[in-house]
DNA sequence: ATTATCTATAGATCTATAGATAATGC
DNA sequence: ATTATCTATAGATCTATAGATAATGC
């Protein structure tokens, strides 16, 4: 019904040089270019320049957009977060056993990190600098979650655990462990990955080992229903 | 007996600048230096001035020793296997279960990556880049003794597993998680960690659960004796 | 006039090269 | 003379700043 043809590229502002035209939020492309040249070569061994060019874009507008490239990273990992604490919200609002839980909140975690390679931006060691402390904050939510559901399973019984600090831990290192030799090129799927460190994690944690199938069974169904 | 008094810093060639002097081999000192500098700011983050001045010279001299700045990291990663694979070779000469090896060998390598902070090079970005690719050669070899031992273990009825190629992936990629998160400066010991988690790694494998007792309590007296 | 982009560049690096210097050895 | 180190620096970056330009909007 337009009486504009679709084809005309009326925009305002001066054309890119690269002729590649933006595509949705300018931020966001940015973004997403510089998550995969810091995952390849680094925060640091990735220069400004260099992700502009991949995003189609000159230096100078980068600046612009994120005037300092340390602007850049923290975005990342911000985001990074987000899908994880949204799932303990959503878990810790339902009235599943902690054991549930937890095997969900481990299973989704897997899933997420097989699919976005930009969740392992903060295994980068400039990651660990003072700058991102905020960050660190925040994650440290997500590990509170991990502890807490632990403990919970322990108090009902459910789980057997010598180190609470030590198997909250191991637990989400083993998740995160996906993030080093995940490859989305390889025949395993992330389901498959999921259902496997999944179910050694939750496994380890268990003080009867034979409680596994049932909790797998009990999150299979959920994920089937919408 | 000597006649030479031990505080006279009788030495050839020009004193150094910083006035720290030369402890055993300046090779050594650079790649220790470059080492704990790569953990904390990545390979492309540290200048080989700053690792220069950790090591107490100044940065010609760093470039006298090490040509390129890629020699120091081949050389940390390089050296960052030996460990694990001399751990292989002396566990194939035994003649111990595959289970066993597998405990055995999943054991040390935890240890060993608690107590060597430069074992996490590896999963420094820069490492995956293309003049880094006989480290991944050499690493593919400790990854098919890993695998090997899986399959042996399956073969012999010890363990039970769908996906060998998964299976090998997880417990490597678990035993590595540890250098995400160990710290040496918790009360969590490399001992406590290391049993733990490789009795996650084992225990998941095993198809009758109840053999790990018997697994963990072997190589627990085999290290005890000398 | 407003907007989105561009180009040019200053100042601060960083790596690697070249050659000088301050010890001991003979 | 030999050795281990130094200083100085060229050339190539890299980030962030400043201001110009090429579109549309009115």
């Amino acid at each position: 019904m337009s009486t504009e043809s679709d084809d005309k590229p009326r925009r305002v502002g001066r054309p890119r040089a690269s002729g590649v035209e933006s595509e949705g939020d300018v931020r966001t492309q940015i973004l997403q270019a510089a998550a995969v040249l810091f995952v390849q070569q680094g925060y640091t061994g990735s220069s400004t320049r260099e992700i502009a060019a991949a995003a189609g874009l000159r230096q100078g507008l980068l600046v612009h957009y994120f005037p300092k490239k340390q602007d850049i990273f923290t975005a990342l990992l911000t985001r990074s977060l987000d899908e994880s604490l949204a799932t303990v919200a959503e878990l810790s609002a339902s009235s599943l056993a902690p054991e549930d839980q937890l095997y969900r909140l481990v299973h989704e975690g897997i899933l997420e990190l097989c699919v976005d390679r930009s969740s392992s931006l903060m295994l980068l060691p400039e990651a660990k600098q003072p700058e991102f402390a905020s960050f660190w904050a925040q994650r440290e939510v997500l590990r509170s979650a991990y502890r807490n559901l632990i403990s919970a399973g322990c108090e009902v019984g459910s789980f057997a655990v010598d180190d609470l600090t030590l198997a909250t831990d191991a637990a989400i290192g083993a998740v995160e462990s996906v993030v080093i030799w995940f490859d989305a090129d390889n025949a395993t799927t992330p389901a498959a990955c999921a259902d496997h460190l999944a179910g050694m994690i939750i496994g380890h944690l268990l003080d009867d080992q034979s409680d596994l199938d049932a909790i797998v069974a009990a999150a299979n169904e959920a994920l089937a229903e919408p």
